[in-house]
DNA sequence: TAAACTATCGACCGATGGTCGGTAGAATGA
DNA sequence: TCATTCTACCGACCATCGGTCGATAGTTTA
């Protein structure tokens, strides 16, 4: 049976089914055929669409970046949010536990989907860099920060926040997550150069 | 023909050859034949002595890191080496364009290989924290250095360092590196807790 | 010299990512 | 209304992949 739809109808519904099936079952681990068989589409209709199976996962992480994005600069718009606080709140939206996708976190961020992981996390960089170099400057203006190189200060902060706890590169016990996340936001009150204790608040933030 | 070698000769011809494919070519991208047409194998006798492909990569990272860590503990030994040196030099040495192998940084740290990467980095961070603590804390009994979470702050460093410097997660003109280098260690020696400038003699180091 | 053990072989397997020639059906033009 | 064109779609087919397994050559042991 056929069933025509217009193209870039067609095109959303594989993305989006191949990224539920990436982002739970892996990359490696999910197959074209798996794809096909829940789109309902033959082989070719998916090479019709995309050259390759890697090219699906580049548009998805394309998207997901965006999605991280948007967030970051709904939130940094509101200026009635103090700036620490909405520096701060921009860097946590970026992990896709928050808003819609839910139990994702856990699945994205597995050895299986290393590749994934890394597209991501240069993708993410790239984007989310200069709107924080904005939000940054600001902060130094305003006196409240105090740092010579503020973009390699902001990427390692968005390197470290995402390595540290987005990936599950560190395999840390329950026990241990107070104490990382109190040592990051010190040190990035230190690579701010923010008065101490300035970023204490958002201890409880981490739940 | 039938060539037989002891056991732990032949175990290790597969593992320097496979070492040499995955690094070059990439882990995804070698196949298996390609091993064995090296090493002049039969597929028979690939798998009676690694379970799977994947078996060989761990035990090749496992290699890599123990090296870098080898190095590091000699550098870190030479109390006459004043302790901000050692320390530096233990994280630069766990590059692996340092000694022996040479152009294989860029090779080994592409997205073909990001599983290579992610294995790696989470081995590396496990084996080298602990040797940073000692050498931390020493610091700290100087009165040379002042933080208050040293394991976080040593997570961070070697963390930054490795995935600034080492991978290829930044995509960086050759011209951005001096400005990356400097910020690199003015922020690592404010999570350090050092004198402003502690660290400044190092920039020539990353040449 | 027979038996037992170890290291090696390569044919074979199912699954995978990807190709390609063909075609159904909607849109276009006469 | 019918012929043409174009787009979206089909599924058989392919090379290659990681991995299995029963057979066996070569070495030790009894």
């Amino acid at each position: 049976m056929k069933t025509v739809k217009e193209g870039e109808v067609r095109k959303q519904e594989i993305l989006l089914v191949a990224r539920e099936l990436f982002v739970t079952k892996g990359y490696e681990q999910t197959s074209v055929n798996d794809i096909l068989k829940i789109v309902d589409i033959a082989k070719g209709t998916f090479y019709y669409y995309f050259a390759s199976k890697e090219e699906v996962l580049a548009a998805i992480i394309l998207d997901i970046v965006e999605e991280g994005t948007k967030r970051a600069e709904r939130i940094l718009k509101d200026k009635s949010v103090p700036l620490v606080n909405r520096i701060m709140m921009a860097i946590m939206a970026q992990s896709p536990e928050f808003e819609g996708s839910e139990e994702i976190r856990d699945e994205m961020h597995k050895v299986e989907n290393a590749k994934l992981e890394q597209l991501y996390t240069k993708a993410m960089l790239k984007r989310m860099t200069p709107l924080l170099e904005v939000a940054v400057a600001e902060g130094v203006a305003a006196d409240v920060f105090h740092l010579d190189y503020p973009r390699e200060t902001i990427e390692s902060i968005l390197l470290l926040g995402h390595m540290l706890f987005d990936c599950n590169i560190m395999d840390w016990e329950m026990a241990d997550y107070p104490a990382k996340i109190q040592g990051f936001l010190a040190n990035m009150e230190r690579m701010l150069g923010t008065k101490a204790g300035a970023l204490e608040d958002f201890l409880q933030m981490f739940a």
